[in-house]
DNA sequence: CGGATGGATTGACATCCATCGATGTTTCTG
DNA sequence: CAGAAACATCGATGGATGTCAATCCATCCG
């Protein structure tokens, strides 16, 4: 009796898309929800030795250091930025390919 | 004296990105930073008359009415939902195109 | 007309988040 | 070794946000 519910559930799961799925796609646009991490993700791509340091990045946000180091922080745990330290210094780059990925992912979805 | 001030100024607004886009991007991909709302658009993406209505959406979802009528509006809001009222019902479809030129606007700044 | 149904709106609440000041840590340099 | 410089981390705080219960609004149907 129960096998047509448990056919629904089945189609249902395969059409729409996994909750842990969905939760990692949020993961990465959360991180890009924020007009200064926007920002700094363009900074940095404009660079043209491909990286950036801190202290270059705190006068055009406008922002603190601790709070832009946050920011940096948080984009490098979405994975897309990457923390190369050399020296005193630490240099952020772009992760190669990372939004593109996380695009295509949504879009894959979103297609129908 | 403040030639060369102004020039590196002007020099960083055209490298970088305008406020004003980077907090429009930013919209944008607030509205995607919540797990239920990418779920919502995968799920109205999945329906093959390309529309849904509330009704549809809340049992998959878990959440009660209020909840995923606020979802709804939001992505409405951000451009990527449209809604057509008949009769009792509200039909949510995917607005084509919005969701790449969101990705393509960022890929485009980001790509240096 | 009057209940019923689908949906939007409001208010409240708990949580999350962006920002800052202060401090800690590491590395360079004199 | 001692100070300085660059950056990370911590704690606090005000504002944004997801969720729900309750209510309101519009439409359909006896």
């Amino acid at each position: 009796m129960t096998t047509q519910l448990d056919c629904q559930a089945t189609a249902l799961a395969t059409v729409s898309i996994d909750p842990e799925q969905a939760a990692e796609l949020a993961v990465g646009f959360k991180a890009l929800a924020d007009p200064n991490r926007i920002t700094l993700l363009t900074l940095i791509a404009a660079e043209q030795k491909g990286e950036a340091c801190v202290c270059d990045l705190t006068e055009p946000l406008g922002l603190g250091q601790p709070t832009v180091s946050h920011h940096l922080k948080v984009l490098v745990d979405a994975g897309f930025l990457s923390r190369e330290k050399r020296g005193t210094w630490s240099y952020y780059s772009l992760v190669p390919g990372a939004l593109p990925e996380l695009f295509h992912a949504m879009t894959e979805r979103t297609d129908q």
